[in-house]
DNA sequence: TCATGTAAGTTGCAATACACTACTAACTAT
DNA sequence: ATAGTTAGTAGTGTATTGCAACTTACATGA
């Protein structure tokens, strides 16, 4: 089987078979007007040129000490930004997903960016840059490559995520209210919540504590206590 | 690396970069002594020789249409079974994980297989197989490559899916009684549940519905009613 | 044929989690 | 001081689940 007997150079498995045309791709969120919205990139070079899909980049294993750090990389390349929230959503891959190889595997990642820090630029082969309602996108049958449905289950997976509570606590401000970490729930699963449950919810799972002594003392009204994440339970 | 750069033939992406060795692993697991067990493989070859270790093998582009199609061929050569129940697990990869080749990843999907259908033979590059408590592979640190910390998350992910009566249907058999359906349920999450709850979450659900007629008169007792998977309700 | 044993299946109750509604509290501006 | 606005709390009904006791249906053997 393995052919060690004859050669010089041992032909490693590694070097017999081919291998197939590795991706990533970033399904990267954020919010904006009360909206879960994704990232979308202009693609400025074939295949699908001129198609708005998601933005990625090769794997390169000469400069990607793992998969995290490769998705890290094509975010500075494409985006100039970093992702501070990241999680590794599926790996797809077939013959024919990709005209540029006989075989490709994309590993698509997903990331919420915070609120403040959205200005991503385009970068290499990307013409333009645009948030897009995720629904929308998700259900947008002119996306490149099999990207609509990578939308799909990044949002799925997310909203599933808030659902049970999971809350993105690497995405959120170290200090937050209540009121903030609520609404940033209800855009991400795109209904309004009921405050008194979700108050409830949080703290039977002693998910935050309160921020001794500051408040966030805005506008004409009662202050709000400020929140951080809890170390305990919350592991991560 | 990929000697084709200074040649006629335009040099697409697929072929400016060279690729990961890209394997496919199964986190095969069944129910044995009402305790859930994953298959290992012992190695017949480097690296890890000897050691235990999940089966795998390479993705063979010229074979295999996609990943899903490449899990089912590995499994056939490797163990000679199908998998009827088989998920995506994780993807993971990095330099420096398989002294084969400067840079692997794999694929790990996860599989139940039918209590009846266990008998996987061992076949290319498998000196032996075993069915292990998937509680104590995943706790054995002298599992090969990070094989172990794949059975973890194979174990953890499928009791999480239990746990929200996300049941296996593509791995049971077509008929059974709701008593074989909780000790299934039991087995894999590790602890007993109640009768009478277990019930009603299912019936609530309407998860499966009962065969008219049939019923199981095996013994000196009350014969069980069949059920079967109901179409509607439970995609996929 | 009828009591007996065993496993299948049901019923009732308490504890919990949650949605909904209404309420109170704390601040600024006038 | 009062009005206005948002932060935060309390009470109540309903659905879900866990626990325990119960009934049902069969084969067997006296």
């Amino acid at each position: 089987m393995n052919a060690m007997q004859n050669v010089s150079e041992t032909p490693t498995p590694a070097r017999r078979y081919p291998m197939p045309f590795t991706r990533i791709e970033l399904a990267v969120m954020s919010i904006a007007s009360d909206r879960l919205v994704v990232l979308l990139g202009k693609r400025a070079e074939a295949p699908h040129k001129g198609k708005w899909a998601l933005p990625g980049g090769v794997l390169r294993i000469d400069l990607d000490s793992d998969l995290e750090a490769a998705a890290q990389r094509v975010a500075t390349e494409r985006l100039g930004v970093e992702l501070p929230f990241l999680r590794q959503l599926v790996a797809t891959g077939s013959a024919r997903r990709d005209p540029r190889a006989p075989w490709a595997l994309s590993i698509a990642y997903r990331a919420l960016l915070p609120l403040g820090a959205i200005d991503p630029q385009a970068g290499k082969r990307i013409e333009a840059l645009k948030w897009v309602p995720a629904d929308d996108a998700a259900a947008d049958a002119n996306i490149a490559f099999d990207h609509s449905s990578l939308v799909r289950l990044s949002v799925a997976v997310t909203r599933d995520e808030i659902g049970k509570l999971d809350l993105p606590f690497d995405y959120l401000p170290e200090k937050f209210t209540l009121v903030e970490l609520q609404a940033c729930c209800e855009a991400i699963l795109g209904h309004a919540l009921d405050k008194s449950s979700f108050r409830r919810r949080i703290d039977d799972r002693r998910l935050v504590e309160p921020v001794p002594g500051e408040k966030l003392t805005g506008g004409a009204f009662r202050p709000a206590q400020m929140y951080r994440p809890r170390r305990s339970a919350s592991g991560k």
